[in-house]
DNA sequence: CCTGCAACTTAGGAGGTCACGC
DNA sequence: GCGTGACCTCCTAAGTTGCAGG
């Protein structure tokens, strides 16, 4: 039964469905020219602009608020990618963005935003119905039977690209997308989509081997953007299970496979040693492939295969230790990853080995990269990837810390922060990080205040039952008992809120919902629920439940990884 | 072998929503 | 009822992988 999920890839030659209907997408509202009372100013004059060069800059004036208007580089691309949106009169004229005023039209879209806010019940209800509709028109498709949740159906709207870090391209403009740029997937026996009135499709295919139902080329990178279904969906989950299957299989074989490559660290060819090296990185830090990546096209960031010389240091002995590897480099996202760990001295001379004769910016791994990389670990084992890794070890890495973490005399709220550190465990594994909330020093003193409070609570309710019971003298009368049961209470209500406390200091950097959602199995958790007797609901929420159903269903409290 | 493309998964942030305590 | 903050959803960027074609 579990290896269902293999087979129907196998066996089935590659066809996603059989049957696929949908009514494409939602394209983004047409642009509405701003109001002629809210002026643009050039250079202190007021100058009225083309309709589309005016929506450009009603896209930075949108983000004049933020840091990143004042970058060299998001200014420069904007200008550029601006100016070729003016009429020639219009360039001809501005050709200084320093000479530029849009401060008007950012109050305007403050006050529009603020109106949004203010608007009555009614009218808000009003535009949640409106989504509603919207939802329940575009948002599903028929696949195979199933009426089925699509993910994101709404086209992108046309702004200012914001990529992540330093990015070359930051501040280009991203295009509207027409439905001239849609490719339509979908069956053919289908009802095909109808193209907004006077408008047509660039091409209406019906390929059963994806499973995208529209598509489009963005401008930026040039790289293909999908609508395609919902995490809910049959196509996703079962492809999720089959991940979690592979990484299972992993876990049969990772001794040998680990055996072999700390014998390949000995090995007398350089891309043997290479390869063994930053296997064992990947396996033993979580780290990515490392794809190569274009100069200029996007920021500087690196994975395993494509670390530099510059992104390790080494120390043959630190605070004790002996032969210390030094990681800090920024990974995807432009997320900073540092680590210090130490390593066998195998590794260690390796290491040294790779970075002889190097400069900074040189290449660990010179004689690798994750196409190498990969082609090796199928031949270890059949599916094996370097991100098969990162699944296994999140997983095994939860399923260790619930069994060392969690204790039969625990309440709900403390197993649940057992959970959450066991959750904590494999987030700082593969380094999900996020940026401590803008109101965590405020929110943390707050709920400080509330523990002291709840403690001096506590204390008047022993007082009064110390003299509850000096009253009593000898009987025990009613009045005691009810002094010892608030007690009691209170102690309860003071716990919970240190264990909320504390679960939310270790939290402050931390980001728990990728891993959850993307590396563990969910069928450890839901074991773990059924174990004991936790209800699902306090370690899923709706969505996630939708998404995990198949594990739901699946696992038992004894399933093991 | 290398390069580029296509398809798919993984990622953090913004902003909306809703529950909870006062 | 009201304000606050935690949680959730949406958004879309940024990765990985496999494959075709030279």
């Amino acid at each position: 039964d579990q290896l269902r999920p293999l087979q129907i890839l196998r066996y089935t030659d590659g066809v996603k469905w059989k049957f696929l209907e949908h009514k494409g997408p939602v394209f983004a509202p047409a642009y509405e020219p701003i109001p002629s009372h809210v002026k643009f100013y050039y250079d202190g004059k007021h100058m009225k602009l083309s309709p589309e060069a005016e929506e450009v800059a009603t896209f930075f004036a949108k983000m004049l608020d933020h840091e990143y208007t004042t970058k060299d580089i998001f200014r420069k691309n904007f200008f550029k990618d601006w100016r070729k949106e003016m009429t020639s009169e219009e360039r001809a004229k501005i050709t200084d963005l320093k000479k530029c005023d849009f401060t008007e039209m950012s109050e305007y879209f403050k006050a529009q935003s603020e109106a949004r806010k203010a608007m009555s019940k009614e009218e808000k209800q009003k535009i949640k119905e409106e989504n509603e509709r919207i939802l329940q028109q575009y948002g599903f498709c028929i696949m195979d039977n199933h009426k089925e949740r699509i993910a994101n159906f709404r086209i992108e709207p046309p702004g200012l690209f914001r990529g992540r870090g330093d990015h070359p391209k930051m501040g280009m403009l991203k295009r509207r997308i027409r439905p001239q740029d849609i490719i339509i997937n979908c069956s053919k026996d289908s009802k095909v989509p109808e193209p907004p009135p006077g408008t047509k499709w660039k091409e209406v295919r019906h390929d059963n081997k994806v499973t995208w139902l529209v598509s489009w080329t963005e401008n930026i990178q040039g790289s293909i953007k999908y609508i395609m279904l919902n995490p809910s969906s049959r196509i996703k989950g079962e492809k999720d299970w089959q991940k979690y299957e592979t990484a299972r299989r992993l876990k049969k074989c990772v001794d040998r496979i680990r055996a072999q490559y700390r014998e390949d660290w000995k090995s007398k060819e350089m891309r043997i040693r290479q390869r063994a090296v930053a296997l064992y990185f990947i396996d033993k830090l979580a780290l990515r492939a490392g794809n190569e990546k274009e100069e200029g096209e996007t920021a500087d960031t690196v994975g395993c295969c494509s670390l530099r010389v510059e992104h390790i240091k080494l120390y043959p002995e630190n605070e004790g230790q002996e032969y210390v590897v030094e990681f800090d480099f920024l990974g995807k996202d432009s997320i900073r990853y540092y680590n210090r760990v130490p390593v066998e001295k195998r590794v260690f001379k390796n290491l040294q080995l790779f970075m002889e004769n190097k400069e900074p910016d040189d290449d660990l791994f010179d004689r690798l990269n994750t196409s190498i990389l990969n082609k090796h670990l199928q031949e270890l084992m059949d599916g094996l990837t370097a991100k098969v890794f990162r699944t296994y070890n999140a997983s095994i890495t939860l399923q260790q810390q619930l069994k060392e973490l969690t204790t039969a005399e625990e309440n709900i709220p403390a197993k649940i922060l057992s959970y959450n550190r066991a959750n904590r465990a494999v987030a700082i594994l593969c380094n999900h990080q996020r940026a401590p909330p803008k109101t965590f020093e405020k929110s943390m003193q707050n709920l400080q205040s509330k523990i002291d409070a709840k403690r001096d609570q506590l204390a008047d309710a022993k007082r009064e039952l110390k003299s509850a019971k000096a009253d009593a003298k000898v009987r025990k009368d009613e009045k005691s008992k009810n002094k010892k049961k608030a007690v009691q209470r209170i102690e309860e209500q003071l716990m919970k809120l240190e264990v909320q406390a504390t679960d939310r200091e270790e939290n402050k950097q931390i980001a728990l919902g990728t891993s959850k959602l993307n590396y563990l199995d969910p069928r450890i958790s839901v074991a773990w629920c059924k174990k004991w007797g936790i209800p699902v609901e306090k370690i899923y929420n709706k969505t996630q439940r939708e998404k995990f159903a198949w594990a739901i269903d699946m696992a038992e409290e004894d399933y093991e990884f």
